[in-house]
DNA sequence: TGTACATCAGTGAACGCGCGTTCACTGATGTAC
DNA sequence: TGTACATCAGTGAACGCGCGTTCACTGATGTAC
């Protein structure tokens, strides 16, 4: 009749204590995930799944939300690999709708980091995920290299190709990002399964809603 | 020195209590508004923005996610008419574009009862608001006339008019929503200024990236 | 015109909650001699 | 091989906070007679 308790973690050896970081780590990004909500995942909650007391998360993490992005950009920073993976070479179209497909379906599996990401106004991100979420090897900046690949290569429209890449990047980055936002907060609207609705967002913005001749 | 405070509200004659309720949410709209920051709109602040004690709150509103969600939903009907204004007649690419544009400023303006609205978990919205937020006098049903007009015309591709009308509507809905949200979220990333966003993002899916012949 | 009374709008005080965080500490572990 | 000691990992107890919400109430207002 007690209620469960989690085993109380065994100390760790003296130099060693840097494993206890990386389970906090792995518990708080178990519980995101599970749960699926941010509030679930209090220092209280992470601390308990650990087996640990509460303040010895301070040892290792400065404050809450420290902890909270740290969790989100190392799932973020995996991502970077699929969306490296996804190139088909030589086929620039096949590349970018492959990387699309990677991108949703990372929010897709990960709403709730992807919320805290992509959903959530900017002063909740501490300084130092702002910059490392785009940088030089983020998901997004491998991205880039897709659109600047197809915005030079001659496939495109003219005034597409007149674009800056940046801003086309963030153009189709928007196209990819309201589709996961909106399949994971609201998905009981009639949506089509999750690949054929990226697909045809993207044979939409491929090409166009008007004829081609 | 004695901190400032608001003048304790006038208490209002029998029968005429539902004063209060409107006040309440002008109060709860404002503080929304200008805090942009759901967080802020404690029922605390709002009675306190109002003049009354917390408790009065409670005589209109059965809970504080009522309260919230009104406040929300009566900014989206508003929204209902400008979309409605926006019709440009017999011209539906015009009528797409302006459209299109009254949503996002809608979001740009209000970044906090449309994070509330669409990028938060279906959870928290209560039962009788998810459906009136696409009631048939609803912003979006209004879109989708436009989408189905578009689509039963000639002027779109014929992979375009095989889609369902939904279907479709939720594409373009997904498009702008991403401007939208990032827009709004990422306000630190090089966006152009608004109406060139919008206007680019329409000519990308209007057109499409490929060339026409 | 005056008075008793029901109704209604709103109050004051408190509840219990879970949270992030701090502080002074304990006790096991390794090291120096 | 044995012992004193510094270091390090983690604890226990508590802090203060603001929150949503409840409860028993007060007192002004209008109405019936």
């Amino acid at each position: 009749m007690t209620p469960q308790e989690v085993a109380r973690r065994q100390r760790a050896r003296k130099g060693e204590g840097d494993l206890l970081r990386v389970d906090i780590l792995a518990a708080a990004e178990r519980l995101l995930h599970d749960t699926g909500s941010e509030e679930a995942v209090s220092i209280r909650a992470v601390a308990d799944a650990v087996g640990v007391t509460p303040p010895s998360i301070y040892r290792h993490f400065p404050d809450k939300i420290h902890l909270l992005f740290e969790v989100c950009m190392s799932t973020w920073n995996g991502l970077a690999d699929r969306v490296s993976e996804a190139v088909v070479e030589g086929d620039l179209e096949a590349t970018l709708r492959a990387q699309a497909r990677a991108y949703v379906h990372f929010g897709v599996e990960n709403p709730e980091h992807y919320r805290i990401m992509f959903m959530t106004p900017v002063d909740m991100t501490p300084e130092q995920f702002r910059q490392e979420m785009f940088a030089p090897e983020s998901a997004f900046a491998l991205f880039l290299q897709t659109v600047e690949a197809l915005r030079t290569s001659d496939l495109v429209r003219a005034e597409v190709a007149a674009l800056d890449t940046v801003t086309l990047g963030l153009h189709l980055w928007s196209a990819v990002h309201g589709i996961t936002s909106l399949l994971t907060t609201k998905p009981m609207l009639p949506w089509a399964d999750v690949d054929t609705v990226i697909d045809q967002q993207l044979d939409l913005i491929i090409n166009g809603l008007l004829p081609r001749s």
